[in-house]
Order: structure tokens, then sequence, then C-alpha cells
DNA sequence: GATGAATGAGGATTCATTCAT
DNA sequence: AATGAATGAATCCTCATTCAT
């Protein structure tokens, strides 16, 4: 049973060192003019190796999209978790999402591209995944802003209102990130500049 | 020199008739994913008479996203220009983005997959290009606040900031917009919407 | 009848033309990448003219590789037939074949090359074209040698090795000829030398 | 590492069996009118796997072509150096190029046709290969009997003249060999019909 | 007669996947 | 288990020929 655990340890390690390396490739090329065999020399297996690790080349993909972006709902869910009130849940959240671009920043380029791959297993398209990620993080924002408000009055479409403007606001910062080379535009800084535009906005500094 | 222009318009109407059926496949399935028979039999040609018109498939898609790229660029500047006011002219540069992405649904979806094809003529990737267009957006908008504010004591990278918050926003409502069948979810109402929590942030309403 | 003449005068005339053309480019490129595009503009017609003139690209390199042998025959037969010593027609044979050559440099580049080509009228193919051409050289030049040798007890066979070896020699010095950009390597001091060598042969200067 | 042999010796045989095909195919057709599929279904390979022997169609011809041709002048200037005397060495080098035709009546076929192919590796074409192999030719043996010589007063030119046309001669049986089918016309018998030509001439035949 | 846009069969090449060793 | 050679469907592009104007 030792052996039993120590093999499948091994194994898990290799499937995850080659979802590493491709990772890199596809963040650099693209999925379309990434070749398996590419990916293969790059993590040192034969390309039939990969066979025994993945179903194929689009299970390797959707598989590494997949396991990234479960990391990210996590620490996303685990910080604003951690904090009590509404604006650190909401500092959390922007800066989570920040330090996740910065260090997945190969990822991150390569998750915004969305090239079409049809999930076998699912059934659903890459496009309808990607949907749901992005829907997702705006539910979940949008129900953390009307759990913590005091406001109950509000609509609640006004609330989704509010976190697509907030998302979007992220997602303008992290796609400036992702065009300079890595380390090159830090983020850090910015996340309490997305969090005074949010609650302050712009208008009295005009 | 009746017939001659006459040729002309007949090819200019047929190129761009390609270019629509092309949008159209392109954006459902993306580049690599469509082939030049599928653009030549939607668009009711052979294939070798598409080569007439174009170069090859990058050439094809690159005359279609530069060419509606241009028609945005143009239609931002013209409405913008066409306001007097600094609220003025960022209503007009919300609209004007939320309306290009209601005509041209397929499009948008299209191009912010960001497929890498090398541009022949330019010599530049499409990744540039996306950047430049981008960073554009941001920098026109930044450039527009900055001259209609009226404090001049803010230092420059705040401007760019706040234009990439602006940016941002408006990308957040196109990006959600895209996701959901043409004409499913309108922008229209979402102008007010951007404005609002631009200028006075959502801090009072929580 | 005046009218139709000049017509027809018209007719072979453009036709000529465009051979020159075709002869010209063909020789530069070879048959198969030689394009009738190419032909039409260079000669200036419009590519469907052409099919006014010959049944298609294959009659045109047919056409134009006829002629030029029939001339080449005509010209051989004509001035061998002038001489009416057997060393007279020798020489002659030499130094027609080498005239040719010289003012036919473009065309005996391509010639020699002996693309393949279906003829449809005849139904043989170019090779064997060639092949009656290259024996046609040899036959005659044989015969005009066993009618002029005094010498009557040498078997048949025994002149056909002598007139594949004058052929041969010929060739050899065409050859080179054609390797060499036009006038750069002259082949009228070579008559003389080709006729010593086959007469007297080299043995004594060495 | 014994293994790694039986490999290497295996897919260099596959590799000569394709080769030895396609020699055949592109003999019989012409380059440009043999197809790769072609030449696949020919050798028991499928089409793709072509590609792992040769980088393409335009390698596979330049492989075969200059393979042959080293074997030729390699089998020449052993034959040649073999011998000690001028007289055994116009006679090897005679009887080393008809052997060389009858045991590659395909491949002779083929190379005389010096169908255009841009050779990648070296940058010259075809053409220029071809000439730099009938000048080779002709300046060895033209070197071979300037040294053999005892003649010393001969100016250079004449000496190439001369190779031009021994070797001229031997083309001319060469190819009057190609243009019969296989077998069919033997070279055997005429060595010495050429040396004598060669060396004595026919002036006294006639 | 002249034109040249339209056609579409045909060909070279790529690459994800399989399977014999 | 590991390998990587073999496979062949799929794709882009060319160009000789036709035919409506």
């Amino acid at each position: 049973m030792e052996k039993i655990k120590r093999k499948e340890m091994e194994f898990l390690s290799r499937r995850a060192s080659i979802l590493e390396k491709a990772e890199k490739i596809f963040a650099q090329k693209g999925f379309h003019n990434t070749s398996v065999a590419e990916i293969a020399n790059a993590s040192g297996f034969a390309i039939g190796s990969l066979y025994q690790f993945f179903e194929g080349k689009d299970d390797l993909y959707e598989t590494m999209i997949n396991q990234k972006l479960d990391q990210l709902y996590a620490d996303l869910k685990a910080a604003v978790d951690a904090q009590g009130l509404l604006i650190g849940k909401l500092e959390a959240f922007i800066r989570t999402q920040f330090r996740f671009v910065q260090e997945n920043h190969d990822f991150w380029r390569l998750f915004i591209r969305r090239e079409d791959v049809n999930f076998n297993k699912s059934g659903t398209t890459f496009k309808e995944r990607m949907l749901r990620h992005h829907l997702s993080d705006i539910d979940f924002i949008s129900e953390v802003i009307r759990k913590g408000s005091s406001r109950k009055n509000i609509p609640a479409g006004a609330f989704r209102d509010i976190g697509c403007a907030l998302v979007g606001m992220i997602n303008g910062f992290k796609f400036r990130c992702i065009f300079e080379p890595k380390d090159a535009y830090s983020l850090d800084g910015k996340v309490q500049v997305v969090l005074d535009i949010f609650l302050k906005g712009v208008g009295h500094e005009l």
C-alpha cells in the first residue's frame, strides 16, 4: 500500500509538471499554435506518455484551465470570508484577483484568449465555461455586496450592475498588467485606487 | 469609365459581403476552427474566388478586424468631439462603445478572443495590435478627462488610472453583453449606470 | 476577300507574337512554373484571348516547340543539300546546329528540359516526340554520311554509331553554350574543332 | 546500443527504399507530375510518414539526385585513378559512365530532364547544380587528358574542347540508351567505338 | 471578338492520436 | 510503463479553363 501511494504520488507529480510546462507554452503561443509534441518535449516525456496522463490535447488544456480557476475561486472565497466588514471583503476581493494575475501572468494571458475547445466530458464549450466563470465572479461579489449592504431597498438588478462595474474595473487593470512583460507593471498599489473610485467615484476630483 | 466604376462598386460590395459572412463564422468558431472553404460556402463564392478579394485567410481576418476597429475609433472620436463639456464627452464615449458592441455583437465576440495571427503587412502580431487598441482607448479617454478637468494639480499617472478604471468598467458591461445572445442584453440603460458609478461611486448606496 | 486576308494576317501575327513571348518565359521558368496568366500579361492579351489562338497551355507549348523544330529541320536539310561534297555537308550540319542554338538560346535551353506534356492531338507524349527528334538528327546525318561515303562495305550499324558520335559531340558544345549567358560563349570557332576531331580524332595530339 | 543501431539501420533502409521508388516514379512522370501521395503509396508508407524521412517533396528530390551524382563521381574517380596509362583512363571513364547509365536507367532519364527545383540547403537552383555537374565532367576528363598528354605545347583551351567533345560523344550514346526501354540497348560494345572515334576519327573510314 | 472574374479539382503539408515494440 | 514511428484526415492555396458581359 505504501508502494501504491508512492506510485500515485509520482503520477500526480508528473502530471502537475506537465501541466506547468503546458501552461507556459500555451500562454506563449495559444492553443492552436502549440503542438502536443512541443509540450511532450518541454516536459521531458515521450509523446505517447502524455496520453497516460491526459485523454488528449483538449483534456490537457481543459484540466489546466480548470485547475487554475478552481484555485482562484478558492483563494477568493477564503480571502473574502476571512474579512468581517464589507469594505474589508471588497479590498480582499480586489487584492486577491490582482495577486493571482501577477503570480500567474502566463496563465491569465492565455485564459482571456478563450480559444474554443469543445470539452468532451461536460459537453459544454469552453465559451460557456468562460461565461460561467465571468458571471461567477460577478455573482459572487454582487452577493457579498448585497449581504453587506445596510440599505435593503435597492433592487437586485442594481447589485448586479454594481458587481459588474467592480469586476470590470478590476479586469481593466488586470488586462493592462498582462500586456506588459511579467513584473513590469505592479498591481499592488492599484488596490486602493480601484477601491476609492468604486466607492467614491472620481467626480470630486475633476 | 462608368463601367469601371460599376465593376469597382460590385467588387467592393462582394468583398464587404464576404467580410460580413466571415465575421459571423469567425465569431462563432474562432480563427483556427474556421476553414476557408466554410467562408467561401457561406458567402456563396467558390474557394478560389476568395483569393481574388483577399491574399489569404490571414489577410481576410486582418482586414476585417482593422476595418471594424478603424470604424470604432472614428465613431468614438466624432462622438466625443461633438460634445463641449467633459460630462457630455464621457457620456458620449460610453454610449458609443456600447452602441458599437450591440451593433457588432459577433465582431466583438471575435475580437476579444485575440487569436494569434501574424499580420503580414505591418509585421506585427495580433497581440500587439490588440495591446495598441486597448491602450489607445485608455490614452484617448485619459487625455479627454485631463483636458476637461478643472483641477490641474493631479499627477499624470492618476489620469491614466482613472481612464483605466473607466475603460475597465465599460468593458465589464460589454463583456457581459457579448456572452448573451444578440439583443438579449441591452446596454442602453447602462450608460447612466456606468457614468454614475464612475463619477460618484457606490459608497453612498451601501 | 482583302479584309479576310488582313484579318487572317493579323491573327497569325498575334499568334506569332504570343509564341515569341511564351518561348522567353517558358525558357526562363519551365513549363510548370509558368502560368497562363503570365504569358497573357507579357503578350498584352487577356487570359481568355489566348484561348482563341491556342486550345490551352499544352497546345501553346507544343505549337511553339514544333514550330521551332520544324524550322531547325528545314534549315538543316537546306544547308546540307546545298553542299555537294560530304565534307561540306558535315560542316554545314554542324554550323547550322550551332547557329540555331545561338539564335534561339532561350528556346534551346527550354527544349532540352523536356518537360512531360501529353500532346492531345498526336496522342504521343513529349518524351516520344523528343526521342523522334533526336533519332531524326542521327538518322539524317547517318544517311548523309552513308550516301557520301566511298566505302560501301561498312555495316549499316556502324554509320548509326558514327552519326550518334557526331550528334553527341555537337550537343556537347551546344549544351555548354546554353548554360552560359546569351552570347557569352561563341560556337562559331567550334565548327572546325568538331569537324577535326570527328574526322581525325585527337590521338595524334596526345 | 545494439537497439539504437538496429533502429538506425531500419530507418536508413526504409529511407533508401523510398528513394528507390521515388526515383522510378519521378523518372517516369517528372517532378511536377508526380504527387507525394503517389510516392507514399508506391513505397508502402502513409503520406505523413514520408515527412519523417524527408523535409518535403523538394528535399526528397534533391536528396535522391545528389546521392546518385555523388556515387557517379566517386565511381568515375576511382575507375580512372586505378589506371596508369592515359588510354586506360579514357577507357575507364567511358566504361564507367556507360555502366552507370545502364544500372541507373530511370535515374538518368530523370536527371537529364533538369526540372527546376530550388535547393533549400545550398540555396542554388537545380539548373546551377546541373551546370556544375556537366562542367565537372568536362573539367575532370580535360585535366586527366592534359596530365596524361606527352605534348605540352597545346593551349589549355584546346584540352577543354577535347574534353567537351569526348563528354558530348559519351552523352550522345547515353542519351540514345535512355530513350530505349531498359536493357534494350546495350552500351557495352560502344566503349571501344567511342574510344576509336575519339582517338582516330572517322575520316579514314569514309 | 475580347475580357477577366469565377470556378473547383488537385496538391503539399501538418499534427493529434494510436499501437507495436 | 514508456516510447515515438506511423497514420491519414483535414487544410490552405494554385491555376488552367470557362463563360457571362
